[in-house]
DNA sequence: TTCGAATAGTTGTTTAACTAACTATATGCC
DNA sequence: GGCATATAGTTAGTTAAACAACTATTCGAA
């Protein structure tokens, strides 16, 4: 297989993910609309906490793709807010479980609704079976690189 | 034709750009590793100077998807390194042109190789025709946001 | 021709990413 | 048991993005 699928001149784009950029401004933005006090990567640290809270900043890490001083930082600005608390585990003292407090919870719904409509409105005019093999194509990406 | 092609859960990865983050990563590794003292958004900047140079900030700010502060404080820092030079337009004072030195010019054959090189890692076993299918998808999604 | 609007660029502030260096706790091997 | 090593998290410093507010210059229309 030839492996070398780039010509230079189509390089930029995909090394700089416009339209992943584009996606998160346009939900960045909505959010801003609908008085929702939350950036994009506060939103995607709560997405986790979402599906499962109680969990240490090291697996918030690995599910958000960050380092440790990036988690620490967001779980900083998260207790500021109010949207989360850390509470250090009893069983390895090293670690602090985070929570969500009430008022994130509340967010859940509003928040996902945008982003499922900001979603839709990105790939408008796109044919699902392009979006699955675009969507495999990034796994992929995701997996050689890793 | 159905709208809604995410449900949730599936959104994460498509807003947050694993996959062009991670492409990004690795390049600066490697341009770490070669000694290229460089940032991936320096180096962006760089890589539409090489195609044509003597234009405006501006003119970088379309090329590059960045807003004007972002494009003044990356040119701030390339004149820093001596990779750039700004000169003020004798047509419109208001224009600053944007001119590669010697130095940067002599960055672009290794940068680009290394560009080619990561991408290539990270499109491994992908066919060709799902390349340009996930091109197409990426390119209308931010037509669509634009 | 002049005055209001548009354009080019800068500065300040907040949030975040990445690296390196650091502390504290836990684990495992001798 | 004690010490080296690994793991969880924090702190400091640099670079960058987004937004708002700002200056300087140009354009355009009455």
């Amino acid at each position: 297989m030839p492996n070398n699928q780039f010509k230079k001149g189509e390089l930029y784009s995909f090394i700089t993910g416009k339209a992943s950029t584009a996606i998160a401004r346009r939900l960045q933005k909505k959010f801003n609309s609908a008085q929702l006090n939350l950036t994009i990567e506060q939103w995607s640290v709560l997405y986790h906490l979402w599906k499962e809270d109680g969990i240490s900043q090291q697996e918030l890490c690995n599910a958000t793709f960050r380092d440790k001083p990036s988690i620490t930082r967001l779980v900083d600005n998260l207790e500021k807010l109010k949207l989360v608390k850390r509470v250090a585990s009893k069983e390895d003292r090293r670690m602090n479980m985070i929570y969500l407090t009430p008022e994130a919870r509340k967010m859940q719904e509003a928040s996902m609704e945008l982003a499922e409509e900001t979603l839709n409105e990105a790939l408008t005019g796109v044919p699902a079976d392009q979006v699955e093999i675009c969507k495999a194509v990034l796994q992929i990406v995701y997996d050689n690189l890793k």
